[in-house]
DNA sequence: CTGAAAGCGCTAACAA
DNA sequence: TTGTTAGCGCTTTCAG
């Protein structure tokens, strides 16, 4: 049966040797005696002996070496291309410096065990900026990922997204487009409001007016793209031009034009966010505002390990430039 | 600065009292004299001080409570819902039984550092059936999921893909389909290969023939479903149905029919595989195959908890059936 | 209510 | 080459 309970004590006691011997062998120090090895092996097999690694960590003066990396648990956070890009880059990271990656998926209500990691890393904030303040006070090293937190002292890493929306606003009236139309993501992300603020100031800039009827609440996914393009098409006075704050919604945009017979570019123009590389394989490349997802996850990775190995003391606070990435979708209105 | 050797005993002496009493407060025993445990917190505080986990669980004796998910690297395998599921499932059964998740996002070459965790878990194989292997032979309770190994004395978890393609395909021809074409998923994976060996096998019954341009070797993404659609739509005698072996290649196999006017399910007929709720809001419900992922993870990690602890000490093999979920992208042949 | 002391299972000087 | 003996940092009897 199972003995849960097999310690190196065991194993030196029935090979007759000291544990410091087993250890030895368990470490494959070299310079022990291949007779003896082969006996403290035989019975490590016998007794299916499996060292723990609580103690060896303990005796090797061995710092924390994980990281947690909390995601919120809204439904549909996993299938986009944001929270899987950033998990790539953080696995990445981890990787690269050989740390552990512990996952904490939560709804932002539970206390969050720390249990093993060093540090935590927030993908975004939504309900849980308790968690962080939390972390924060118990002096935990963390670090905020995509949003910008101005009242909690604490390290984050984010794409600056009013300078996004704004980008894309801009491309859009620069084209000559009036009657712009925007899906905006999750207002409840920071990610969601600041490409809606970009957006809506870029117009204004210009002087275009942006009615309420434009303006459609989305969640980042297809779905409530799709509901979104449905209404914009049967507006009598539809947009010439959709700004779509997230990539899969602009492609789920370009399906729905595409069934009612609407042509991108022609009849409307579509830019997305992202940079999904799904959007080079429509029927139309996807005009889109690329933010650097992977690598600002790698990066978060490098500066919670810094500040848990004490490199960097002082909070870390980075926002990053969006790109603007011109394909097909979108072309100057045709009216 | 940072200190990073402030233990117990510092506190302790600073707060004048012992180490067993710094303790208490730490774990917040009742008995303690009011006075003091603000004096120690307040030093607590001063000091900055974190206990050692590691201590911490050495002493209390814990086991050890973290399972590994090991994941495939491969490109894309994130974009899918297969993924995404099963890490939900993971996710949520961790959650239950308050163990933690470590991940491993690995592209089989590398040994594969156990480190904290005591249990692993592999989501499908493709390249890294020799660490499966190694951990097996390590004696390191392990599950595969979704891969139904035969030479391996390893627990797995699987859906029977065979029986999933072959009632794609059996419902396809019972709708008197003739001409069914196939888009695989990767042929590197398990359930690729054997999701087509199931539809091939519905056919024969039916001694329906499936020319080889009527096979076209996907991958599970968007991507090669558009170019496999592209393929069959251009042919002489296009099919009339296609079975797709995941619901996003699916998904986009109707998209691309709708961009050419082709109507479904009049003019052709689609079936997907996995049951993705964004099959639900397309222009057509997708009619599927169901494979319980969520469940399925959940369940594999309520497994290797059981193998770990010792309640389950034989290896655990499941194969779970697959379920049709009629909606409305088939429909009899028109012709 | 508080403290001394014995471990938890293993590693790592230091001897032998 | 092998064994002795301290710890690693914390918890937990068991006295006081």
């Amino acid at each position: 049966m199972v003995d849960k309970k097999v310690s190196i004590i065991d194993v030196a006691q029935r090979a007759n040797v000291s544990i410091t011997t087993v250890s030895r062998v368990l470490n494959k120090v070299p310079t022990v005696n291949k007779e003896i090895v082969e006996r403290v092996e035989k019975v490590i097999g016998e007794l299916k002996f499996k060292p723990n690694p609580t103690a060896q960590r303990l005796a090797r003066g061995i710092e924390n070496t994980a990281i947690g990396f909390v995601i919120p648990g809204y439904p549909g956070i996993f299938h986009s291309f944001y929270a899987v890009e950033l998990m790539r880059g953080i696995g990445h990271g981890c990787e690269t410096l050989r740390m552990d990656l512990i996952f904490h998926i939560t709804d932002g209500t539970n206390p969050l065990r720390t249990s093993y990691a060093g540090g935590l890393i927030f993908a975004d904030i939504i309900e849980n900026l308790p968690q962080v303040d939390a972390a924060v006070r118990e002096g935990v090293p963390c670090l905020v990922i995509n949003h910008i937190v101005k009242d909690l002292k604490v390290s984050f890493l984010a794409v600056d997204n009013i300078k996004g929306g704004h980008m894309a606003g801009k491309y859009l009236t620069s084209l000559g487009h009036k009657r712009i139309a925007t899906i905006t993501g999750n207002l409840q992300t920071q990610a969601g409001i600041d490409r809606l603020e970009g957006f809506k100031k870029a117009l204004l800039e210009e002087e275009i007016e942006c009615p309420k009827g434009y303006i459609f609440e989305g969640d980042y996914s297809r779905r409530s793209a799709r509901q979104a393009a449905e209404h914009f098409f049967s507006l009598e006075d539809p947009p010439t031009a959709i700004f779509a704050a997230s990539d899969d919604m602009a492609l789920e945009v370009i399906s729905v034009a595409m069934e009612n017979g609407i042509k991108v570019p022609e009849d409307i123009s579509v830019i997305g966010f992202d940079d999904n590389p799904a959007g080079l394989f429509g029927p139309v490349g996807l005009t889109t505002i690329k933010q650097p997802l992977f690598t600002m996850a790698a990066e978060a990775v490098k500066v919670v390990h810094e500040l848990m190995s004490g490199k960097q003391e002082n909070v870390v606070r980075r926002v990053l430039d969006p790109d603007l990435i011109v394909r097909e979708s979108c072309a100057q209105p045709s009216i």
